[in-house]
DNA sequence: ACGAACCGTAAGTTACCACTTACGGATATA
DNA sequence: TATATCCGTAAGTGGTAACTTACGGTTCGT
């Protein structure tokens, strides 16, 4: 276990992060090949990876020299939790937004 | 329409954004009454709100001198879509490995 | 009309983090 | 064994953004 956890919403919150994650969410990749698709260079790559890993994003499997990447639905569910809790709050929103007009 | 949206995963990628937006989605709320909420100032919470209403998290309304916030489903429905294509890719991870152990 | 409450923005500072280069370890290939 | 590929981490730097204080505008109450 890591000594420290990052946050998923923080983890995706970078633009670079949201974009590998992305590519890992189409099929599993290797460090090198995320790299070649993005206009960073490969240790860039390698931080970011860690960062997506600690928020239970991703997970790695070794095959060979590579390190192939995979979406973790952990911490998926993490966000998805959230969102939801997050869409009580506006369905809320527009019922009271509702009553208000039908009953001035 | 502003002159540049925001993008919602940014805008919530901020720890001290995600918990305005967290007492918005509990109920609509002032600016002075998310400041004394949290452990910032209230300019910094006004910046924070001019961030999420540009990535169409939150939308304001006055109510004599108060300016009240309260969640915007657009942003949300974005993050919701975007969250939906990560789940493919992962489920579709999990399959594939299900289906390589079933027969090596 | 006057003070108070509520708020947005400008300006400036500081801390953080995204990135680079450099290096070394591990595994496959010849 | 030697070489190449693949990768992680350390160290250092620059830019940015999250915060503060200061100021001015708008609306309500008296």
């Amino acid at each position: 276990m890591s000594t420290y956890a990052l946050d998923p919403w923080t983890a995706l919150g970078d633009p670079s992060r949201r974009q590998i994650f992305e590519r890992i969410a189409e099929r599993p990749r290797s460090v090198t090949e995320l790299a070649e698709l993005l206009p960073i260079s490969r240790p860039a790559v390698s931080q970011h990876l860690r960062a997506l890993r600690e928020a239970n994003l991703v997970t790695v499997r070794a095959v060979g020299t590579r390190r192939i990447h995979q979406v973790n639905p952990d911490g998926l569910r993490t966000l998805r939790n959230d969102l939801d809790s997050y869409w009580g709050g506006a369905l809320a929103n527009l019922k009271e937004l509702a009553e208000q007009e039908t009953q001035p």
